[in-house]
DNA sequence: TAGGCCATCTGGTCCT
DNA sequence: AGGACCAGATGGCCTA
């Protein structure tokens, strides 16, 4: 797909008028935006992209006035030769209406669709090893370290590496950013002392934050001398606890209603569990083990616990690499963004 | 000021 | 026909 860039398409100034948006009333499109946006917006019809306007199918006969018959007339005063194809159709009144109110109608549907899609992402940045609600990972970043954090519980999974190892923050910080890697290692390089846990509670970054993002010190830490410490957030104490804590089915902290014990409770619908290539075929009753401790664990812990009990291929075949894991082959189903990041979060959460 | 990140608008394509 | 999805383009905000 090849979109005319701005400033590229022709008489972007005709354009815009012939559809009489900036000038009609200064309004939003759909009547809900802040000035911030109208002023956006407007920018954004000076973009010079309205060129298919007059590409619209589906126009009701009587409204179309053709311009055939007239010449067109160039700067200089010599005559253009009559132009060849599909006859142009001119915007009246009541196609603008239409287009407008189509148009206006797809924006607030990709808009509920991005915020839909951010919702996702959200929900999966909850279940990362470094979470803050105030200094968020971006979007890149979410997603690579979610890749890596899948493939290092496998990898503890399978070869019983302890999540404390060198191996297992190096696995988290493969193809992260500089910033992001300092703060993982930085996150995992902390222990749970509760002096510790209560400054970390949405406080990350920043000098002072004892030692979150600090990566002096940390194997992994990378020198950066010309990089403060990132910015971003810290590891939420409660993955702190289960990080430290993952020796065993004894927990420090149970907590009913969560998906973890620490982890902000995910209030909103699931995803169902999807059956991709069996991958994601979870049996919805509770193990025996479960229902007895009577509180949900926290992913790892919960993973490592009841593989047992869960269908046989969200734990067999795990692969050497990320590749080869459930949720990267289920990937080749090409499921919608939103769509993914929740199988993410539910991977994670399993 | 440059660069990174983000939200938004937009048109094209595919699907129902 | 209309909706979902996608990618390009743009401007705003923030930080180094």
């Amino acid at each position: 797909m090849m979109t005319k860039p701005f400033g590229k398409s022709g008489d972007v100034s005709e354009l815009v008028s012939s559809l009489g948006w900036l000038e009609e009333d200064g309004s939003s499109q759909d009547g809900e935006e802040s000035p911030e946006l109208r002023a956006r917006h407007g920018l954004a019809m000076h973009g010079g992209r309205m060129h298919s306007c007059t590409e619209l199918g589906s126009e009701d006969m009587e409204e179309e006035e053709e311009e055939d018959d007239e010449e067109e007339i160039g700067p200089n005063g010599e005559r253009a030769p009559k132009r060849r194809g599909p006859k142009k159709k001119k915007m009246t009144k009541a196609r603008q209406e239409r287009f407008r109110a189509r148009r206006i109608k797809a924006n607030a549907r990709e808009r509920s669709r991005m915020h839909g899609l951010n919702d996702a992402l959200d929900n999966l940045r909850r279940v990362m090893p470094c979470y803050s609600k105030t200094q968020k990972l971006s979007k890149i970043e979410t997603l690579r370290l979610a890749r890596n954090y899948i493939w290092a519980l496998s990898e503890v999974l399978e070869s019983g590496q302890s999540p404390e190892s060198h191996g297992f923050v190096e696995m988290l910080c493969k193809g992260l950013s500089q910033p992001t890697s300092n703060l993982v290692a930085g996150c995992l390089q902390l222990g749970p002392s509760p002096t510790m846990l209560n400054k970390l509670e949405d406080k990350c970054g920043g000098p002072g934050m004892g030692g979150v993002g600090g990566q002096a010190g940390h194997p992994l830490s990378y020198p950066s001398p010309g990089l403060p410490s990132p910015p971003y957030g810290s590891l939420e104490a409660s993955h702190l606890l289960h990080m430290k804590g993952f020796k065993g089915p004894v927990y420090d902290n149970p907590s009913p209603n969560e998906c973890s014990s620490g982890t902000p409770p995910y209030d909103g619908p699931l995803t169902p569990p999807l059956s991709i290539n069996g991958n994601f075929a979870l049996k919805q009753e509770p193990s025996p083990h479960e229902s007895e401790r009577n509180y949900t664990p926290h992913p790892v812990h919960a993973h490592y616990l009841s593989s047992h009990h869960y269908s046989a291929s969200t734990t067999s075949g795990l692969p050497g690499g990320p590749q080869g894991h459930p949720l990267f082959q289920a990937s080749r189903y090409e499921l919608p963004l939103d769509v993914a990041f929740d199988n993410a979060f539910i991977y994670i959460c399993i």
